[in-house]
DNA sequence: GTAAGAATACTTTAGACAGCATGTC
DNA sequence: CTAAAGTATTCTTAC
C-alpha cells in the first residue's frame, strides 16, 4: 500500500514519503483493519517494526478530521521526550500542537487544552485523571504503547486503572501497541478491538547461540551456517570477532557490577587503531569531569571509553549516560556492556547483540527471564540505517546450555500477559483515586468499574478483587481518607445484576483527595500525618524515609554493622512501635537517613559514594524522590492547617534538593546559583540577597563576570 | 623468600513512574 | 528457601 492511497493532503503525503513510499505489511494490515476509520485496534509486532507509525497515522488522521484530540500514552519518560521531538519536528509545520506532559515538567492544569496531541507517561495521564483535567472528556483518539506493562506488577495496574477510565470517560478511537505475546487477542477483546499481529521486522534479525568449542567458540545460527572464532576466552574472542567485522556490539549481564566489569576486561582484550585511540581520549576526558568532582565510577568509565568500550547501568547520571549513548551511535565506542536498562529505554541499536545472562537474583536464588525480556534485548540487534541484518546471539557456557538456551528462547513462545490489579499495594492507591475522582462513589459503583477493567476480563470474576477492596476501604476509613455512608441509599435506578442488595456511599475527604492528588501512597501519606509533631530534622527525615515511594532503603553491609549502631546511639533515635520493624531494617533506615541528612550538610557526590557506597545516579533518583515526598508532606500539612510544620518540611524539601544546609536557603533561591556557588558567598560574608547587594564587586571576584552580572540583575529586579 | 597463579571464602544482586514551580524572622 | 558473578583472601607452586 502506497502513501497517497491513505488519502491524506499533499504536504502531508510529502512528509511521510521522506521515511517510506509506502506501507510495510503490519502497517498496511492495520489500514486495512480500519486504523484510519476510527476502529479499535491492537497491533502486536516485534520491537522496530514500524508500530510507531501506525500510531501517527491514527494521529495523523484524528486531527485532520475535525481536530481531534489525542493523548499518546507511553511507559517511560525518555520514550516520551523522544516522541516528542519527533513528532513536533515532522508535524508541527500542519498546525498540530503537540504536548508533552511528564513528570518533571508540568502541573498539568488547564493548559493541555489548547493541544492536539498530549504525549504522556502512564502515571502522569493518571494524575491528569485524579486531577480531573476538564478537556479529558473530549480526547477522541488514545494511543497506549507497550500495552504488555499490564503484566508488570508494580505498574501494569495503573496502566489497567488509566484505560478502564479512559474508556468510561471519552469517546475515543483506542489504539494499544504491543511487542509479539501470547495472548493479545484477550487484550483485544478487552478493548473491543481489531487485533492485527504481525511477526515482521524490516531488519532482518539472525538468532544464534555462542558455545565453547574445543579451543575456540562457535556461534550456531538458526537460520544460517555457523561459524567458528578463534580464541579460548570467550568474552574476547566474542568482542574482537565484532571488532574484526569492523562492527558494534552490546553486551547484556544481569548487574551492574558485571556490566562495569565486563566492559574493563573486554577493553583490555580488544585492539584498535591508534587514530580510534585518540578520537577516544578526547571521550574519556569528557566522562572524567561530568561531574564536579570525579568519582570512582568517573575513573572507570573514563579507563574503559579510552579502550573503546563503556557500561551502562541506572546507576549513572544522565550527563554520563548521554556521553556513552552517543558516542556509541557515532561507532567510536564499539562494546557497550549494560543491563536491562538498554533493552526498554533508549533506542540504542548495534549489529550485534550479546546476551551473556539470562537468570536473575530473585531474594533466594535466581529464575531464567521471561522470553519477552530476553526478545527485548534481541530486539536492539540491527541498526536501521547501517545495517541489513542484525545479530542476537545468547552466549552459552557449555554445549549442554546451548541447547537449553534455543530451547527456550529461540524456539520459545514469549509468556502470556496476566492482569495484576490483585495485588494489594498497588490497589490501595487506585482504591482511593477512583473514589476521590468520582469514577466511583458508592460500593456497587465500585464493583462496577473493577468489572470493567482487564482483570475481571481475563478472570470472569471479580471477588477476589472485591474483598481486598473491601478491606482497602476500611483502611483508608480508618485514616480518614474516605467516608462510608452508614445508611444504605439508592443512588440511581439502574441496578446492574451484581449489585449488592444494600448500597452505601463512598466519599473521599478533603485530606483523601488531596493525597490522591499529591499521588503518594495512603500509607505513606498516614505515616507522614503521623509524624507532624515537634521533633528533629533528622526523625522527619527518617519518617519520610520509611515510606513506599522510598523503598528500597540502603543496605547495611556486613562490615557496616558496628559504625551504623555507634550512630544510631548517638542520634538517639529509635524506630516508633508503629512501624513495626524489626532491628535490621530499623538500621537500613536509619543508614538512609543518615545518608540524606549528610547529603543535607553539604557532602559531596565522592563522599557519598566512599561512604554509603552510592552511585551519583542512584543519590541523584533518592533525591529527587526525596524531595517529592517532602513536598507532599509539605501540603498535607497545609491541609490540616498545620503552618509551622509546613514550613519546616517545605525548608527540608529545598535542602534535599540543592544538598545545603539551611542557612543557604536565601542564596539558592536565585538563578545561577547552587550548592558550590552559595557556601562560596556565604563564606565570604554574603549571607542574604541583601548583602549580596551591597557588594556587586566581591561577587564579580568570586563568581566571574559573567555569572555576577547575571545574578545582580536578578537582585535588582526583585 | 617471593611472586604468580590457583583455590577458596566472602559479598552482592535491574529498572524508574509520580508533585509543583511558592511565601519571613 | 531453589544462584552466580565478581572480588578479596589465603594457599600452592615454581623458582
Amino acid at each position: 500500500m502506497r502513501v497517497e492511497e491513505l488519502g491524506f493532503p499533499q504536504p502531508l503525503v510529502d512528509i511521510l514519503k521522506e521515511e517510506a513510499e509506502a506501507l510495510n505489511p503490519p502497517q498496511a494490515a492495520a489500514v486495512r483493519a480500519g486504523l484510519l476509520d476510527r476502529k479499535n485496534l491492537v497491533v502486536a509486532s516485534p520491537t522496530a517494526s514500524g508500530k510507531t507509525l501506525i500510531a501517527e497515522l491514527a494521529m495523523l488522521k484524528n486531527f485532520l478530521r475535525s481536530r481531534g484530540k489525542c493523548v499518546y500514552i507511553v511507559p517511560l519518560r525518555a520514550l516520551a521526550s523522544e516522541k516528542y521531538s519527533e513528532f513536533t519536528g515532522k508535524y508541527r509545520k500542519l498546525g498540530m500542537k503537540i504536548a508533552l506532559s511528564i513528570g518533571d515538567l508540568d502541573s498539568g492544569d488547564t493548559w493541555l487544552e489548547g493541544y492536539d496531541t498530549i504525549i504522556v507517561s502512564n502515571e502522569k495521564m493518571d494524575s491528569l485523571l485524579r486531577h480531573e483535567a476538564g478537556w479529558i472528556g473530549s480526547v477522541s483518539l488514545v494511543i497506549c504503547d507497550e500495552i504488555h506493562m499490564l503484566n508488570d506488577v508494580s505498574r501494569g495496574p495503573t496502566l489497567e486503572v488509566v484505560l478502564t477510565r479512559l474508556r468510561d470517560m471519552c469517546d475515543a478511537q483506542f489504539l494499544a501497541l504491543s511487542a509479539t505475546i501470547k495472548n493479545a487477542e484477550e487484550i483485544s477483546q478487552w478493548l473491543e478491538a481489531t487485533l492485527v499481529k504481525s511477526s515482521y521486522r524490516p531488519i532482518k534479525l539472525h538468532y544464534g547461540v555462542a558455545y565453547p568449542d574445543g579451543g575456540s567458540h562457535a556461534i550456531e545460527y538458526e537460520e544460517k551456517e555457523s561459524i567458528v572464532i578463534d580464541g579460548d576466552e570467550a568474552e574476547s574472542a566474542l568482542s574482537n570477532d565484532v571488532i574484526r567485522r569492523n562492527k558494534q556490539a552490546l553486551f547484556f549481564v544481569s548487574t551492574r557490577r558485571s556490566a562495569e566489569a565486563a566492559a574493563e576486561r573486554i577493553g583490555k582484550a580488544i585492539q584498535l587503531s591508534g587514530e580510534e585511540k585518540s578520537r577516544l581520549k578526547k571521550i574519556s576526558e569528557e566522562a572524567l569531569h561530568a561531574l564536579p568532582h570525579p568519582t570512582k565510577q568517573c575513573r572507570r568509565l573514563a579507563s574503559c571509553l579510552a579502550r573503546g568500550t563503556a557500561f551502562h547501568h541506572a546507576g549513572l547520571v544522565a550527563a554520563q549516560r548521554r556521553i556513552i549513548e552517543d558516542n556509541f551511535r557515532n561507532g567510536a565506542v564499539k562494546i557497550l556492556a549494560a543491563t536491562p536498562t538498554l533493552a526498554f529505554g533508549m533506542n540504542l541499536p548495534a549489529w550485534r547483540v550479546y546476551i551473556r545472562d539470562v537468570k536473575r537474583f530473585n531474594g533466594y536464588g535466581s529464575d531464567y527471564l521471561p522470553v519477552l525480556e530476553v526478545q527485548q534485548m534481541a530486539g536492539r540487534a540491527g541498526r536501521p540505517k547501517y545495517d541489513k541484518e542484525g545479530e542476537a546471539v545468547l552466549v552459552a557456557k557449555t554445549e549442554h546450555e546451548k541447547d537449553e538456551l534455543k530451547e527456550r528462547y529461540i524456539r520459545g513462545e514469549p509468556e502470556p500477559i496476566y492482569s495484576k490489579l490483585s495485588v494489594e499495594p498497588v490497589l490501595r492507591t487506585h482504591v482511593l483515586s477512583i473514589v476521590a475522582g468520582k469514577a466511583a462513589n458508592s460500593r456497587n459503583e465500585l464493583r462496577e468499574f473493577f468489572s470493567k477493567t482487564f482483570f475481571a476480563h481475563q478472570y470472569g470474576d471479580i471477588d477476589e478483587v472485591m474483598k481486598k477492596v473491601e478491606k482497602i476501604l476500611a483502611e483508608l476509613e480508618s485514616y480518614s481518607f474516605v467516608e462510608i455512608g452508614k445508611e444504605p441509599f439508592i443512588l440511581n435506578d439502574f441496578v446492574p445484576a451484581f449489585a449488592l442488595d444494600k448500597d452505601y456511599r463512598v466519599k473521599a475527604t478533603r485530606v483523601g483527595r488531596r493525597v490522591s492528588e499529591l499521588y503518594i501512597d495512603p500509607q505513606s501519606a498516614f505515616r507522614i500525618i503521623g509524624s507532624m509533631k515537634p521533633a528533629s530534622d533528622f526523625q522527619y527525615i527518617l519518617a519520610v524515609g520509611k515510606c513506599l515511594e522510598m523503598q528500597p532503603a540502603l543496605r547495611v553491609k556486613s562490615g557496616e554493622t558496628e559504625s551504623i549502631e555507634k550512630e544510631i546511639e548517638r542520634f538517639g533515635v529509635t524506630a516508633p512501635d508503629v512501624w513495626d520493624v524489626d532491628y535490621e531494617e530499623f538500621m537500613e533506615l536509619f543508614k538512609t537517613a543518615l545518608m540524606f541528612n549528610d547529603w543535607m550538610n553539604e557532602n559531596g557526590e565522592d563522599a557519598l559514594m566512599n561512604r554509603y557506597g552510592i552511585t551519583p545516579g542512584e543519590l541523584h533518583t533518592r533525591m529527587t524522590n526525596a524531595e517529592w515526598l517532602f513536598y507532599a508532606a509539605k501540603e498535607l500539612a497545609l491541609v490540616l492547617h498545620k503552618r509551622g510544620i509546613a514550613s519546616r518540611f517545605n525548608r527540608l524539601r529545598l535542602r534535599v534538593r540543592h544538598g545545603v544546609k539551611e542557612e543557604l536557603l536565601r542564596l539558592i533561591k536565585l538563578k545561577g546559583v547552587g550548592r558550590v556557588r552559595a557556601r562560596l558567598l556565604f563564606r565570604n560574608g554574603m549571607k542574604s540577597p541583601a548583602d549580596m547587594k551591597k557588594n556587586p564587586e566581591r561577587i564579580e571576584i568570586l563568581l566571574g563576570k559573567g555569572v555576577a552580572r547575571q545574578i545582580l540583575e536578578e537582585l535588582s529586579r526583585a
